[in-house]
DNA sequence: CTGAAAGCGCTTACAG
DNA sequence: CTGAAAGCGCTTACAG
């Protein structure tokens, strides 16, 4: 298909009202997007005839164009490493898009998905084949738990604007993102937690540590008190086995921060095995927010997260990038709330 | 901002690819989009001296620029007078978004979503300012229940290839569209409601008569036999009042085919106040789903809409026309489920 | 099989 | 305040 296909209209261009405006092109560029600090400026009669004239013809500019001549699309790509629509409607990622397309609504911007590039290898990757897909938007947002470094790398390198929802540090390159702050809200729950008369924390979590969980140890220990015991353990989910149960109950802790809820789940699955009950005998508190299934977070004391809010953000920061593109990296550490649940008991 | 800002480094192009590799720029081109009818064909030897530069040199096709140029970009459009991301997630409209992602996924598109135009008047408009936004993907998908005819004949007059999620029918213009098959699942309905006995039926709906209603109504009267009674009446579900349910009494109607849910909570309550009950004194069936909440349409008696899988087709329609611009307009009638429900009563 | 050139519809220095 | 011209990075007839 081509755009001057046979069943294609001729489209009214820019020249067609400039010539019956009886101006010249770069006159009627600067009526459809005026700028600050235009080169160029024009008389109100003049403009008063470019919009007449451009109200007779039906011009409408084309956007294509603009974006290749180096003007603004108004466009900002989302990238996620999830199902943008995703059929369990609970799902974790759900919101922040919730947020972004309310964003761009405020703000005037479409929203390009990048719903292409899952083709490749069953995974999606920024750089399908080479392609760079991302170029005819403004900037993007990138949405998801994946961690592709190369690719931020390269994004970085190419000097394309983009906001990661979620810390993200790239060696040799400054990226901007609207992240929770585990930090404080992990430090917060530790200074709760001592309030209760805990004196012997533990932190369980992934094996592999990325910012978010950096970011969480971080919060845990560096809250510690002269009379507190805090212990940060790596483990999967799976690896908690009724030995580790053992060891975990003759070391005299008292409650369990658990970072993700498959890590809450677990522990209270082995401790349910041998008639234990949370918060009876043990506390835990949840780092997160389920990932699929927000009603199984209910009863659970926990940190929660304001996503719908994060997305609107991500996508300030954004258009704030790339309006000033010079400027140092905004980072947003958006403050999160804590959820008394169920699971938190004061000894 | 600028492509070629400060920040930004050089973007690698087409001729740097072409000088490296020895060739002209028409022949890096004809190996980045091979197309069957090319002028242009290229030796083994060329190509892979091509793509060694390409790899070389990281280079991506500028999208924009193969836009311009005329050739395919890969996007489609997806407008919609509906929030893109409901947050009610029962909405009737997201399971076809749902489905519009998934067809773009297995067809290797982007989604571009005008979320851009809601600012105007507060409604979401295909030309807001003037401005067709839409130029830049290849072609759309419209979706939602408002008709904006003005805006369809404008698509169709520039020639843009778009699909709607339900007939649509333009005066002097062709328009291609996936709609579910009401007038089958209705003609179907009134087979059923015979058979279980019934032989005066009602179709209650919308004061407006749009093409579903349109669909339905004809479903409905062409179905009718020598021993049944068939009447239509368009009404608001608000004028559903008591003495309109006198009226309904007296006629000997037995079942009552309901255009919309609300319609057919409408009647409910009004026969509950006078201590009726359906399906015990009048059958009731919903030629519809529920717009709001899925759950809220269980008990009844109703027409389902296989509404991912119209969303798959509407992509699949839209990339054939693409491809194809002078064949004729592809309308696809979309076969509907019937659900018992428990508000039909045989008599 | 391949190259030189025009053109897609804009924007933006550069001159008046 | 406005015009003429170059250029954005491609594709596609048109010539070889």
């Amino acid at each position: 298909l081509t755009l001057t296909g046979p069943k294609r209209a001729r489209r009214v261009t820019q020249s067609d009202v400039a010539a019956m405006a009886g101006v010249s092109t770069a006159v009627v560029s600067a009526v459809i997007s005026p700028k600050p600090g235009k080169t160029i400026r024009v008389g109100e009669e003049a403009e008063k005839r470019v919009r007449a004239a451009m109200e007779a013809l039906g011009y409408a500019p084309d956007v294509v164009a603009q974006s290749l001549a180096g003007g603004r699309r108004n466009i900002i790509g989302v990238f996620t490493y999830e199902a943008v629509f995703p059929a369990d409607r609970k799902n974790f990622f759900y919101p922040f898009l919730l947020g972004i397309e309310r964003g761009a609504m405020r703000s005037g911007q479409d929203l390009l998905l990048f719903t292409s590039s899952t083709l490749e290898k069953g995974r999606r990757s920024i750089f399908p084949k080479g392609t760079n897909r991302m170029g005819i938007a403004d900037g993007a947002i990138l949405l998801g738990a994946a961690q592709d470094k190369d690719d931020l790398k390269r994004l970085c390198d190419i000097g394309f604007p983009f906001v990661t929802i979620g810390r993200r540090e790239v060696e040799g390159g400054h990226v901007s993102w609207v992240a929770p702050d585990y930090r404080s809200a992990v430090g917060d729950v530790v200074t709760r937690c001592r309030a209760m008369g805990h004196r012997a924390l533990m932190l369980i979590g992934e094996r592999e540590v990325r910012e978010q969980n950096e970011d969480r140890e971080r919060g845990f220990l560096e809250n510690g008190h002269d009379d507190l015991t805090l212990s940060v353990e790596r483990i999967a989910p799976e690896e908690i086995i009724p030995a580790w149960i053992d060891e975990l109950l003759k070391s005299g802790i008292t409650v369990v921060l658990a970072e993700t809820f498959a890590h809450a789940v677990a522990l209270e699955r082995q401790l349910a095995a041998r008639g234990l009950k949370i918060p009876d005998n043990i506390s835990v508190v949840a780092l997160a927010a389920p990932l699929f299934d927000e009603a199984e977070g209910e009863r659970w004391t926990r940190i929660s997260i304001p996503r719908e809010e994060m997305g609107e953000r991500a996508v300030e920061t954004l258009i704030a990038k790339i309006r000033e593109p010079g400027k140092v990296p905004e980072n947003i550490m958006q403050p999160l709330g804590y959820v008394p649940g169920e699971t938190l008991k004061a000894i």
